[in-house]
This record gives structure tokens, C-alpha cells and sequence, in this order.
DNA sequence: CACTATTTTTAGAATATTTTGAATGTAAGG
DNA sequence: CCTTACATTCAAAATATTCTAAAAATAGTG
């Protein structure tokens, strides 16, 4: 194969890679997403392992996950016994479904805590001592700054999550911060 | 301390700590970010080692780190030789200093590579065979899809950075994802 | 300038994570 | 069914990360 290919496919996978791990999943799942990406015919567990120079256990387990994810898609190959995958193209399908299974739930548990919070120093108000009456009274605005930037994180995340595939970012733009 | 008042600091300390890992910053930053935030009072290095239970050294380096980010700042308390430190209250500052230091530098080496990829399999076309051909061509649309992918990224993310403290979601919601 | 309170660095210990290869499980083909 | 070609699981080993406590460095004070 000719160097410019292999070039170009070692710093795709490596860079996928790191994209991986900067979204907290394994490096090897986005070398794996990469090779798939990067490949125009699906690829088995053994193609992948010889690709990668990992196990064949550690491919069978991240491809797992990465097909959890919708990041890649098994695809039955008539006469085969092999499971052959293939890399989800659309990036920001992935994005979608990463966003959803995960930041959605993050954001939703941390409203969901801070409001307890807000709810627990409220309701505790009698039973304070003045300067714990103080105290609180700082919690309380600082649980302020927090629910309204979970809250418009949770916008952003329900304005993307909301789009098809083409997403028009000026949806994105309106959220308030402020 | 009343118990309300514990269990708010606790919840929001485990909290920021998630959130921190998240990130991909080490737990213990945000858990120092979410003991400062709900102090009235700076704190000083042992404050903080005591509160959280970890050593000094270990406060020293992850406080450091926090500082570089501009997640907190030292503060000069007079009469006192001890270093005290508060936390920038303003999570907006906190993720446009990460996305300017961080994000954005991958965003743009993303870019880079992207370029130079493309270059270079557009330069080796003539030295390729037929069936290298077609698998550069293949490449090609590849890395146009994730061109436009970090191309869309660099939008949001320079929307972000070019707000004031006072994002205007409205801003976010025009970058066209297509 | 030496003393002391404090922070920073660091090397090694403790912990957590990832990787591997062998054992086990599963299903297609005969 | 039995065999075989594969995939999956798992426990041990390798690696990476984080934590600590003690040593080194720094800076404020008399």
C-alpha cells in the first residue's frame, strides 16, 4: 500500500483515538471507530486485532461497547461465520446518541440534586442557628449559579439532541446564558 | 454544623468532583473547586486537605492546577503567611478558560492534520494504482465528513469564547451542522 | 542572616485501569 | 447431535494513575 494511505490512515486512527479518550471513552475505541471508518468494506474482530495489534478479547469487548453506543453497526456477510462491523459515517448521529445516553442523564441528575439541596436548606430554615441562617443563605445563591448552568446546559444539549441530522446551528446560538 | 447544611456540601462537593472527571480533570480539583465555592471565606491549604481528607501535597499540585485554569485564585490575607484561595464563582469564565486552553487547541491540530491529510493524498494521486485510487478517493470523503464535523466545532466553540460573561444562547444556535 | 512556617517536589506505595491469552460459551454446518 | 469456527468472558499480568509522606525549596520574620 502506498505510503500517503498508510499515512494518512495512521493519523486518522491515532487522532480518533485521542478524540476517544477526550470523551472519556477508551483510546481503543476510537482506533477501532477510525479503522472501521476508514475502511470501505466491514471488518471482523480478526481484521481489527491484526490491524491494531491488540488482542482479539480486547477488540471483542470495545466493539461491544462501541456498537452500544451506535458508533459502529455488525453487518451480516453472506457465507461468513465472522461477525464483520462497520463505523456509524455519520458523525453527528454519534454525537447525538452519546449525548443522549450520557450528558442528558449527568444533567438531569445534577438539577435533580441541587434541587433537593435548595429544598433541604429551605426547609431546615427554623432549626438554624444565625450564623448557619448565614451559611445557608450563601448555599442558596450559589446553588443559584449552579442550577442555571445545568440549566442551560440542558438546553444546548435538548437543542442538539432535538435537531436530524443536519443541524442548523442557529438553533444552537439562542440559548441565554446570561 | 447542622446536617441540611452538611449534606448540601457533601452532594455538591461529590458533584463537582463528577463533573470534574467529566471533564477530564482529576476528581480531586473539583472536589477542591466545590469545597471553595461554598466557603464565604478563602481557605488555605491545609482548610482544604483537612475538609477533603487528602494530603497537602497532593491539595498543593491539584490547587496549582485549578489555579492555571482559572477555576480559582490565591488571595491575599493580610497578616497571614499561609497561601488562602477562592474559587472564580463564574462557571461561564471556568469553561471559556478550558475551551480557550484546551478544546480549541485540539479543535485546531484536529484541522491541521485534516489538511494535511488531504494534501497529501491529492499530491500522491499520480504515483497511486487503480485500486489505491479508489481507495484515496474513498479517503477524501472521509476526511471532508470530518472536516466539516471540527469545522462546525471550531464555530461553536469560537461563538463561546467571543461571548461576554453573558452568553447569549441565541449566538450558539447559528452554526449550520449540515 | 538564621529561623521557622509554609509550600512544592518527588520517589515510592497504593489503587485503578487496561491488556492479554486461555478457558468457556455459542451457533452454524455437516 | 457432534464438530468446528468463531466470539465472549475472566482472571492474572502489565501498565498507568493517583496518593502520600518525607525531603527540599521558598519566603516571611525577628
Amino acid at each position: 500500500m502506498h505510503e500517503s494511505l498508510v499515512a494518512v490512515n495512521d493519523s486518522t486512527v491515532a487522532g480518533l483515538g485521542r478524540l476517544a479518550r477526550f470523551f472519556g471513552f477508551s483510546e481503543v475505541m476510537g482506533r477501532l471507530y477510525g479503522t472501521l471508518l476508514l475502511s470501505p468494506e466491514p471488518l471482523s474482530l480478526d481484521d481489527l486485532a491484526e490491524s491494531l495489534r491488540i488482542s482479539k478479547g480486547s477488540v471483542s469487548m470495545n466493539m461491544r461497547a462501541l456498537e452500544r453506543w451506535g458508533m459502529a453497526h455488525e453487518v451480516w456477510m453472506r457465507g461468513e461465520r465472522k461477525k464483520y462491523y462497520e463505523a456509524e459515517p455519520d458523525l453527528w448521529q454519534v454525537i447525538r446518541n452519546v449525548l443522549n445516553g450520557r450528558e442528558r442523564r449527568e444533567v438531569q441528575v445534577a438539577l435533580e440534586v441541587l434541587d433537593e439541596s435548595v429544598e433541604k436548606l429551605k426547609s431546615a430554615e427554623d432549626e438554624l442557628s444565625p450564623e448557619e441562617k448565614e451559611l445557608a443563605e450563601f448555599y442558596l445563591e450559589r446553588m443559584d449559579d449552579l442550577q442555571a448552568f445545568f440549566h442551560v446546559a440542558q438546553m444546548a444539549l435538548e437543542t442538539v439532541l432535538g435537531t436530524e441530522s443536519s443541524l442548523d446551528f442557529e438553533e444552537i446560538t439562542k440559548i441565554d446564558i446570561g
